[in-house]
DNA sequence: CTATTTAGTTAAGAGCACGTAACTATATCA
DNA sequence: TGATATAGTTACGTGCTCTTAACTAAATAG
């Protein structure tokens, strides 16, 4: 079977299955971490975007201006995210990840996912390769999906 | 390339891609719908497993056994919870989910999820039978994983 | 140059989630 | 039967995050 529609399904109870078993090692962690999923998000966030405005922290979150800039000044002195003026407009400020920002959203994906690995395993042998090329091509075409140059929201 | 290591990364690449996309979007729609990222994670699970214990929401979640009742019970005065003995130990609730509670689930991984079809849409199709082939596979091999009946580890 | 808009910060206060501690009710052990 | 352990609830205090409002600084329009 190889419908839209069943691919739809497939995929949506493979997520379903995936984002069920890591919601639970996320907060946890984020918990040792003394980190708010907000926090968390916004570090995620800077960390596939390279880098972002204190604006942007806002509304992706759907909070204030303030409190997103009071987030953001907690996660500067927790020594994760850097503060530096934009070129173009002095106004604004560039947001980026420290070198400790970076390692802990690397560490904490390890946390989260390291139970992928045994999944991976215990995928018949002969399913593997197809699995690893469908898996890059997966991630290819929603990374281009993720930066759709302008859609606006209804 | 089909070695253990290439599938694990190419799993981590597509599951990072995948978590990223969906965390602004789950955050905004519990926003709107006035849930905590640990009550929806608690409807989630039990969704999944039919039904729980107030003590086993606390230890999921890292919470004391006090906040963990305090968080069902709200869940349960929104009407997504409901609260009944557990037949063999009178001591023991059983939550289990209210319909409007399987209702706001569904419709969260709706919210959430709906860009996959896009995604799926986007996958050329002579990809697609082995892709849902291979994304049911998974689902099922992860349930497994996620439930393991008595197996020692180690 | 002056007025307005935009990006960001700061202050004060409200609401929520959590922990500790005290309590009730059921189960279990002696 | 009485002592102890377990599951859950309730009361109260604390800390965090958010909002509103007032503020600074830079860009832009007139």
């Amino acid at each position: 079977m190889s419908t839209p529609n069943e691919l739809h399904d497939r995929m949506r109870e493979w997520i379903e299955v995936l984002v069920g078993r890591s919601m639970r090692d996320l907060i946890l962690y984020l918990k040792q971490h003394d980190l708010s999923m907000a926090q968390y998000g916004t570090l995620m966030r800077i960390f596939h975007q390279g880098s972002c405005a204190v604006m942007q922290v806002g509304s992706h979150l759907g909070i204030t201006n303030a409190a997103a800039s009071q987030m953001v000044d907690k996660l500067v002195q927790q020594g994760l995210l850097e503060r530096s003026e934009a070129e173009h407009d002095r106004r604004m400020k560039q947001l980026s990840l420290t070198e400790k920002g970076r390692e802990l959203v690397q560490r904490a994906y390890e946390a989260r996912l390291g139970w992928l690995e045994q999944l991976a395993d215990a995928l018949p042998p002969e399913r593997r390769a197809a699995a690893t090329e469908l898996m890059a091509e997966l991630a290819h075409l929603a990374q281009r999906l993720d930066q759709p140059p302008a859609a606006p929201e209804g």
